[in-house]
DNA sequence: ATCGTTGCAAAATATTTGCAGTTGA
DNA sequence: TCAACTGCAAATATTTTGCAACGAT
């Protein structure tokens, strides 16, 4: 179902606004949690079904293999930092630019063709530090 | 069980051996299978927990942003470039540097501090787009 | 001897899918 | 229309865990 005619059906629109809503970096679960408050009949399928579908539109990425086994979704598409705390767990946009990477981006390297980036910091976000946790 | 007397199991050695020896950056499944031909009797759970203890160990890394729902390892913790074919989901290592990020371990971003890393650059890599798929 | 580790099997989680009915273009 | 989409429920896939036996130190 790749090359099809989309559909812009309720569902997809309100998953897509949910997840903009959201600055948490929701699961798929999360998702549904909050999506369900507009449309209460929705069901977890239809949620994974749109993600997909939005991250083939570009309108969505999905960071995997964030601590936990849980997939987690952003909605802002334009290249960001992120950072993962290693003691709350909390993933957090960054504003912070690397022009450097956007510069790889419509590139070739080592011949291979780059259309974009992730980047994952890893840390002790500012509120853990704080905290004096340890 | 963190804070432990780690042993060096075996098992330990060989999952760390296997995951080194292989280029594939492979999901826990897949060392799974290479394991199993030097410890026929080792289960799936073993590799699973001497993933999370090499981890911690700093020995191994969990990628972060991959596609498809399992999580892959690597053995080859140097900071370095990931690319993931967007055609054919192969994930390779990069040997260009990128000094600006290397700047960043140790320091403090937006009040953050910042331990490690992991970038992942998307896009076609060099056999998909020469093979001329689209 | 101690206690971290293992294999096994079951449980818990997470994601995908078949299908019949619904709906957007 | 009619193919894309949905809800539901079942199927799969992935990861974690309890437990008694084992083995490194």
């Amino acid at each position: 179902m790749a090359g099809c005619q989309r559909r812009n059906t309720r569902q997809r629109q309100v998953v897509l606004e949910q997840l903009r809503a959201c600055y948490c970096h929701p699961t798929a679960g999360e998702l549904y949690q909050r999506v369900r408050e507009y449309l209460p009949r929705i069901s977890l399928g239809t949620v994974y079904r749109n993600l997909d579908i939005l991250q083939e539109n570009g309108q969505a990425i999905r960071l995997a293999g964030v601590m936990g086994s849980e997939a987690r979704f952003d909605g802002r598409c334009e290249p960001h930092l992120h950072f993962q705390c290693g003691q709350c767990g909390q993933i957090l946009d960054l504003q912070t630019e690397y022009p450097a990477l956007d510069e790889l981006v419509g590139t070739t390297v080592e011949g291979h063709t780059v259309t974009s980036y992730q980047v994952l910091l890893h840390g002790d976000c500012r509120t853990c530090a704080l905290s004096g946790r340890e």
